[in-house]
DNA sequence: TCGGTCACG
DNA sequence: ACGTACGTGACCGAT
């Protein structure tokens, strides 16, 4: 078929439970090529078939029945063309293991939904009004006159020209930038633009959580289900949208009121499980870097390991401070930093970020090998792979212009790292599934948020289940490094307690 | 529809 | 000399 979650949604709400599903096209257009900005049917016939699709008639009952045949035909072709191309590219277990087989535990979670207490929300909603409205009138005191500080552009004029603040940086096209990375410098000599990240801040809560969340909980089963798209994003992540269920506020504490909106249904508990680093420990298996594998056998805190290595201090000398910036390195390593991106999110000089970075290669030799080896793969083929075969194409890898070959080259090292990330939870989720179908569970997976699933589970069900989950989690695939999962059970999304076991 | 901004992993 | 870390989705203002 083509595009089975809906109908797959349809079964399950009418009881039905096939046995297994054969293709989806969609997904195979994905499988085949990730970089795809949508897969429409007529679009895979043209590519695939070299035939046209007849254009859509459905205008009275014959016209609908002609075209869905004609789809349902082209379907049935395009099967043998594109999973021969999948099984040339060696991607048929990302197809036929991955891909096909989750996208029915896609349509349960969606139909699952999950609760929000709407109350809670619409009081939320009136609190960040009220805060919004005093931090309003301290702008516009600040400023000397009242404008619209949600438009870039005047508040750009007000802080730039009649403020006369000093100009940070200009955007892409020009414009003076307000972001907050400038405001924030700013912040500790200008007042003005502390009140306007804290303006930003809750407005942003209100605009795109507080006021809208209630608006999408469905009337029949008082929950909120979003989509999960299964062919957006390049790497093999998941995406959620309307609404996105995988940006809800978690780092400030602001934020984390949000989060609070989350909620089991009555005489439940959320339970989640997610990944421990799972980036970096997926590194130290492709690299087969032997520190960073001891490390993680030893279940170190990896940011200050890293910070011991880069800064030759013993364990007690690892000062917040240091392991801040050993984490950063981490993350720089994990997206292909150079030393000029790693020197602004330091604050030093290029010369000691790119200082950094040797001392880092130096003790982790087979890390910067790894890293070679991959970028010498994508240069010669095009491509990356995961450990799972899936295929992320990088044409831009040969760009003349260095911007856009750099910005290639990070994707390169990048790519195996988050892809393999998503492969491995996406056999996680499916394991999980059946397991919780076969035992009869009566908790439901409701949320995956790219290393972490959560549950909404009946109380008494908790203890089984966090055993369960950590064991599909943690045992989907057998690495020169345990994948360790923490777990943590509790009434909303935001206030959970770590359980033990 | 685009640009700027900001929420998440 | 140059240089915006990987992957997403949503909101607002301007056009
Ligand atoms: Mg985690």
């Amino acid at each position: 078929g083509y595009y089975l979650k809906p109908l797959q949604a349809s079964l399950i709400r009418a009881g039905i439970q096939p046995k297994g599903w054969a293709f989806d096209a969609m997904l195979a257009g994905y499988v085949l090529q990730s970089g795809r900005s949508s897969y429409p049917l007529p679009d895979l016939v043209q590519d695939y078939l070299g035939e046209r699709l007849p254009t859509e008639d459905t205008t009275g009952e014959s016209g609908l029945a002609a075209y869905t045949c004609a789809e349902a035909a082209a379907c049935l072709r395009l099967e043998q063309v594109m999973s021969q191309q999948v099984a040339a590219m060696s991607c048929a277990d990302v197809l036929y293991r991955i891909e096909v087989p989750l996208s029915e535990v896609l349509a349960r979670m969606e139909l699952a939904g999950v609760a929000v207490d709407v109350a809670y929300l619409h009081q939320l909603s009136d609190v960040l009004e009220a805060l919004l409205r005093a931090k309003e009138s301290e702008v516009y005191t600040l400023a000397g006159e009242p404008f619209n500080i949600a438009s870039p552009k005047q508040l750009g004029q007000i802080l730039f020209e009649k403020l006369k603040l000093p100009v940070g940086k200009k955007t892409r096209t020009g414009a003076y930038s307000t972001d907050a990375e400038v405001l924030e410098q700013l912040a500790a000599e200008y007042p003005i633009c502390r009140s306007i990240l804290e303006y930003r801040e809750l407005s942003k809560l209100k605009s795109t959580y507080a006021d809208v969340l209630p608006r999408l909980v469905h009337p029949s089963t008082g929950r909120i289900h979003t989509s999960f798209n299964q062919t957006v994003a390049a790497t093999g992540r998941l995406s959620s949208s309307e609404p996105n269920l995988q940006n809800i506020p978690i780092r400030s504490e602001a934020g984390r009121q949000i989060r609070r909106a989350f909620v089991a249904a009555p005489g439940n508990r959320l339970l989640s499980a997610d990944y421990s680093q799972i980036e970096l420990r997926l590194l130290a298996h492709v690299s087969g870097d032997e520190r960073l594998l001891q490390a993680f056998a030893d279940d170190r805190d990896i940011h200050a390991a890293t910070a011991m290595l880069l800064f030759g201090v013993p364990e007690e000398g690892v000062t917040p401070e240091l392991r801040r910036k050993a984490k950063t390195v981490n993350f720089a390593v994990l997206y292909g930093m150079s030393d000029y991106g790693l020197s602004l999110e330091l604050g030093m000089s290029v010369g000691e970020a790119h200082a950094f970075i040797e001392n880092y290669f130096r003790q982790l030799p087979g890390v910067r090998r790894y890293l070679e080896e991959t970028l010498a793969f994508a240069r010669q083929h095009g491509y990356v792979t995961t450990l799972y075969g899936r295929r992320r194409y990088l044409p831009e890898i040969h760009h003349a212009n260095r911007n856009v070959r750099q910005a290639a080259e990070r994707a390169a090292i990048n790519s195996p790292l988050q892809g393999t990330a998503a492969d491995i939870i996406k056999l996680a989720m499916i394991d999980l599934d059946r397991r919780l179908r076969q035992e009869g569970y009566r908790a439901r997976m409701v949320l995956q948020v790219h290393d972490e699933l959560v549950l909404d589970a009946p109380a008494e069900e908790v203890p089984a289940l966090a055993e369960l989950a950590r064991e599909c989690m943690s045992g989907v695939a057998r690495l020169r490094v345990p994948l360790k999962v923490d777990v943590e059970v509790g009434d909303n999304w935001a206030e959970m307690e770590k359980f033990m076991g």
